[in-house]
DNA sequence: TCACAGTCGTTAGCTTAACTAATGAGCCTG
DNA sequence: CAGGCTCATTAGTTAAGCTAACGACTGTGA
């Protein structure tokens, strides 16, 4: 277990092979319902962030502002988000999930994390712990 | 550098957030272009495998055949992808990437690996050593 | 040998998700 | 307090996915 010289253009590539392919079976692994990907990565967002206006929401998801507002029309629909008006600045709404939406979140969670949970138990000790090292920067990567 | 003991169940959640997090990150990095990321797909598993029926290239990029017929059109239309018939089986057809394919797909790949090569730039010797093997073990659990 | 069941690709028609342009309500500054 | 800006939404278009159905072709069993 040396640590090679890794020349970053070289990683580059493999990586991203590596992350989109297993982004869509895991995305595949996603449960029948009623929830798109779409509506369910807004949910996240809202839930993870507490509360939003339809503009940070849409520049969380990399989306353009109308596209947001149909999207949260549809979880409005389903109960799952709350909108409020802004106490102070009449133009703005303050989306919120509601406790229906965080409960059909861990559901959802729950049933997408089994798919890779069941492959990461068939890894030897020494490769989950490469891949946990390999989460943490991976996380920060996105980050920056 | 011990390695800890890491449980499949708590592993899981964080690498779902940290992949589908920078896979969003290295999607928005795409180059303006009139190849539309399903099309940049296809496109690439093709050039990838050398040559597919449309049924393959189906199955590998987890669409129905019609969506198919439609993505390998437009791929058509601009000359990236040609389609000859197949040798013995009068039912089938054979697609290609043509070298304009080939060409165009080398410089989105270019500019895609761009940002994240950057990132990768800016971390340790042993940070890139670590991704570099969880690399390996993605494309693997991937595959499976 | 040839009828017929199955396969392959495509067409038709629908739904969802994204975009840009335009609109109306509300805020704020000169 | 008038005019310009921001916010959210509506309207209308395009892309991407699906299922159902079809037409051409293959290959097998009687």
């Amino acid at each position: 277990m040396t640590a090679k010289r890794v020349p970053p253009a070289q990683l580059a590539p493999q990586l991203r092979d590596a992350i989109t392919r297993l982004n869509r079976r895991v995305r595949q692994a996603r449960p029948v319902g009623d929830l798109t990907v779409t509506q369910l990565s807004a949910l996240t967002s809202l839930k993870l962030a507490g509360a939003l206006t339809p503009r940070e929401l849409a520049d969380i998801e990399r989306v353009q502002p109308p596209t947001m507002t149909k999207i949260v029309a549809k979880l409005e629909e389903r109960g799952l988000v709350q909108r409020t008006p802004h106490p102070t600045d009449g133009r703005q709404v303050i989306l919120a999930a509601t406790a229906g939406g965080r409960a059909v979140l861990e559901q959802f969670e729950r049933a997408r994390n089994e798919w890779l949970a069941d492959r990461l138990a068939a890894l030897t000790e020494g490769e989950r712990d490469t891949l946990r090292r390999a989460a943490e920067i991976l996380q920060q990567l996105a980050r920056a």
